[in-house]
DNA sequence: CGTGATCACTTGATGGATCAAGTTAGGGTG
DNA sequence: CACCCTAACTTGATCCATCAAGTGATCACG
């Protein structure tokens, strides 16, 4: 343990603030979500992803990489959504070996009902309290803390087609 | 649903950074703690945070909202690390509805163990990337969403006594 | 001073995330 | 074309967070 760098008191501020975040914002968009379209957060990117895709269907590999989920958690959920009739799952014709999630149209239309009201709230808890400058700083700091969390990152910012 | 007011390019790309951020970083940390020291990141805020308190001991209310859990996850965490010698809980001679616990003398040997290595991925991930400037920024623009997340939040930077 | 309400916490059950194997399909090598 | 190795999942067990209900201490009020 060799002299170990303390935080100063601007960094300790900025660290406890972000640590609140970290366990505050996702709670209270779970509970928007789970209100008022029955679903998590975490479900409804996927939902979303997938309503975003064309032929709105992906690998599952892509999908959990881009849903930033690890590929047995997804594996359950879409087992799941596919029990609620939203998700169907298929073998990749080009290789076996994948499998591709399609969403139905019951699932698009989950995604259309559910869209606005998690929009609003991500306006009202994160974009609309932040001025403009702040909107592009939060999205400059948040993809420099993704460049060290996990360097080959997917798309960090730049959704291009996979 | 009247017009949901979508998200601009710029927005969209902040949001997205910061669901990666709200997903990959407490991971991240996660299995750094997990790793080097066995605990959990919230094991750690509440062993950190007695450590911190006049006599190593807290209320378990106060001690809840200052680590950001419920009660009832702080309990049964709390019931866990009292198992493993770290704390130990008594009810409060003021009142007997509040319980005290207070962090033992292994405990505090487990904090001075584990905070070097902590901190380290706090500035590993979160401070050294980041200019002098944007630390600023982050704590801005994490206190603005803490204050809309949660407007009667504890202490959202101000780490007033108690 | 006793009765009901409230507060601080605990406990048990449920649901979801994580981890470790297991399974199936393709690619590579002789 | 047999063999093995890896890649893309899937599944089952375990652990933990969350929710609902319960317990005991204190306060408010008559």
């Amino acid at each position: 343990m060799d002299a170990p760098r303390w935080l100063t008191e601007e960094e300790q501020e900025a660290w406890m603030a972000l640590v609140s975040v970290l366990v505050r914002l996702p709670a209270a968009l779970d509970r928007q979500l789970q209100r008022d379209a029955g679903i998590s957060h975490f479900e409804y990117q996927v939902l979303a992803m997938l309503s975003t895709s064309p032929e709105r269907t992906m690998r599952m590999s892509d999908l959990a990489e881009t849903a930033d989920g690890s590929l047995s958690r997804l594996s359950h959920v879409v087992s799941r959504l596919e029990k609620r009739g939203w998700i169907r799952r298929s073998p990749d014709p080009a290789d076996g070996r994948y499998t591709l999630a399609t969403l139905t149209e019951g699932g698009w239309d989950k995604v259309v009902a559910s869209a606005p009201g998690h929009v609003e709230a991500v306006r009202d808890f994160v974009i609309d309290p932040l001025t403009k400058p702040q909107v592009r700083q939060l999205r400059d700091i948040g993809r420099r803390i993704l460049n060290t969390v996990d360097p080959d990152g997917s798309c960090p910012g730049s959704p291009a087609g996979r």
